[in-house]
DNA sequence: TGAACGATTTGT
DNA sequence: CAAATCGTTCAA
């Protein structure tokens, strides 16, 4: 049961919270519908969000970028053999990165958000960040969207779903194909014959894709 | 471009 | 328990 705070927000806004079915769609189609949402968060009743503009797609199974390759299970990975729709958030040093799973049960694939852009509370967004100006470095890298929005490692695991702390919602924000980039990952110089796979996608028009 | 920043995982 | 490993952010 959804808390009328969160109901009524997304009410006013005209958002809808993506359901499961979102999360169960094929990996790429899944990855291209993800820009373009906002992820939502209720932290003890602030509410914040973001366009999301860059994201990357893992395939925990075949994927040697995948912390979950080749479908490895440890208790940083465990989340991906649930079925999607949950929150991976793992940390790099002093920084967070939000990443949520996708398809079936036993199925290790995930998404990484890399960039979004402030929607709903800036006023709140520029606090956590303790930058004062509307300024895309704001929410442009993985680690800043994080603080920006209040995502800590406490997370992990968070049903997005059915829990009303953090979830994904459409506000029917619309985008064409053309609009779309399709890049190698960043950072994953490891990775072998995945290093240039172009599973970064985003969105060419916006100013906080985190490097062009 | 380089310094600064911990935690997880694996092997011994 | 020791060693290896993993990226992001910010300052300059």
């Amino acid at each position: 049961m959804m808390s009328r705070v969160v109901t009524n927000f997304l009410l006013v806004n005209n958002f809808n919270k993506l359901d499961q079915s979102f999360y169960l769609q094929e990996p790429f189609i899944c990855l291209q519908q993800t820009l373009g949402k906002l992820l939502v968060t209720n932290i003890h009743g602030q509410i914040t969000a973001g366009r999301i503009v860059e994201v990357e797609l893992y395939m925990g199974g075949v994927d040697k970028a995948s912390h979950a390759y080749p479908n490895k299970r440890t208790k940083r990975t465990s989340i991906h053999f649930e079925e999607g729709g949950k929150v991976y958030v793992f940390r790099v040093h002093t920084h967070t990165n939000f990443n949520f799973t996708i398809g079936p049960k036993d199925v290790s694939n995930s998404i990484l958000v890399r960039a979004v852009e402030p929607v709903i509370g800036v006023d709140l967004i520029r606090q956590r960040r303790k930058i004062y100006e509307n300024d895309v470095t704001l929410t442009n890298g993985p680690g800043k969207l994080c603080v920006s929005l209040g995502i800590t490692m406490g997370l992990y695991g968070y049903n997005l779903i059915l829990g009303e702390t953090i979830f994904l919602a459409d506000d029917g924000f619309i985008m064409g194909e053309e609009e779309i980039k399709k890049l190698p990952r960043v950072g994953i110089d490891y990775a072998e014959e995945f290093v240039d796979v172009p599973w970064r996608y985003y969105l060419k028009s916006s100013r906080f894709v985190s490097k062009k």
